[in-house]
DNA sequence: TCAGAACCGGAATTCAGCTTCAGGTTAGAG
DNA sequence: CTCTAACCTGAAGCTGAATTCCGGTTCTGA
């Protein structure tokens, strides 16, 4: 007889009894307003905040998430299954080019709009965000593709490597205090900062 | 009567009496071991912490410094000092490119070894850092003048301004976490990623 | 050498947030 | 309709870390 069991695993093994419909609803608003109080202001928002802005009392959070870092690491989740889906569909563009721009500028304007997703991606490896580990595999996968397609057609320098995607990504998202300041880092990043005379 | 006077301005404004031989030199052992622990651990470092460091109790952290905001400060403010004066170094290099670099790496290389640093320059402005401000200005008028040599000698692409060495240097911060990380980062933006079908 | 201002130590206090828990409520099976 | 397991509430408890406070200690000028 658990008492506060936490159905926040991301692994879909359905709890053996289905939740009861209040429950079901309670969670989904829990998860509504953390997801955008979280992506408003990251780690910094409070429980309680998240509660009456879902409606709820604090106690509620905890019978639905374990504590505050399984509530962020369910966003989190959210987000990072999103981004895997948009990796793939950008490796449907037939043009290389298209394909790469595509994933890096889509990626970017999401961690722009999602400081929880940021936090995740800037901060250190947070143990307890196993399941994510798993998402990120599938995402590296499907950018390691759409990056050698496009060294293949000549887009990308011979070197360039799957890695270093991460690398522009991380340096672009510290740079988004600003709307455009990050576009002006990729732009730089793309074009090369080098003059004539190098 | 002052109880518990804050000696932390870092504007040299001699205190109307100086301070006992005894304090002066505890006042040296908290910046010492702050300015270890900050560079170690940024903000993370706790105040029993650094007294312990030290060799003092925390009471005496306290009779220095206002609050850990305020040692934090202090120890940031040196840090800008310094890259000061290693932009003012840079920028005796007769060649404009050599003194670009030197700032550049020079920069990078103290953000490496000194997490307190990045902590300032990543995160959002503190309010209570104004002394700050103004070491920022000197800092930046001397970067201006080295871009604007490198501009001129046609090593730096025309459009390049000195806001851009700002998200160069974020970006390359935020590729930290490993130490040969925020080299390619800055190398990919040195030579560009494209390749040869751009 | 001595008085007393300046200084120091570190236990006690404060405080902000997370988390728990002892009841009250309600969905929904029978 | 009834009963009860499942659910909800939110005040109270807990925790970790900053900050205070005051009795004791140490400089230093006379």
């Amino acid at each position: 007889m658990p008492r506060n069991v936490n159905y926040s695993e991301l692994t879909m093994t359905a709890p053996e009894r289905p939740l009861r419909a209040d429950a079901r609803r309670n969670r989904e608003s829990v998860l509504d307003a953390a997801g955008e109080l979280f992506a408003q202001r990251g780690d910094a928002v409070q429980m309680e905040e998240i509660a009456e802005r879902a409606g709820l009392g604090v106690g509620t959070l905890y019978r639905h998430f374990a504590d505050k870092q399984a509530l962020l690491a369910a966003i989190i989740g959210r987000r990072f299954e999103a981004m895997t889906a948009l990796a793939r569909a950008a490796d449907e563009a037939s043009d290389p080019w298209a394909a790469f721009e595509t994933l890096l500028y889509g990626y970017l304007e999401s961690a722009q709009a999602d400081a929880a997703f940021r936090f995740a991606l800037l901060g250190p490896e947070e143990p307890s965000w196993n399941d994510i580990a798993a998402e990120k595999t599938d995402f590296s996968a499907i950018t390691e593709r759409i990056v050698r397609r496009a060294i293949d057609a000549g887009h990308l320098r011979e070197d360039f490597r799957a890695d270093d995607f991460v690398l522009i990504t991380r340096g672009a998202m510290a740079n988004m205090t600003d709307a455009r300041n990050w576009r002006r880092h990729v732009t730089l990043l793309l074009e090369g900062i080098r003059g004539p005379e190098r």
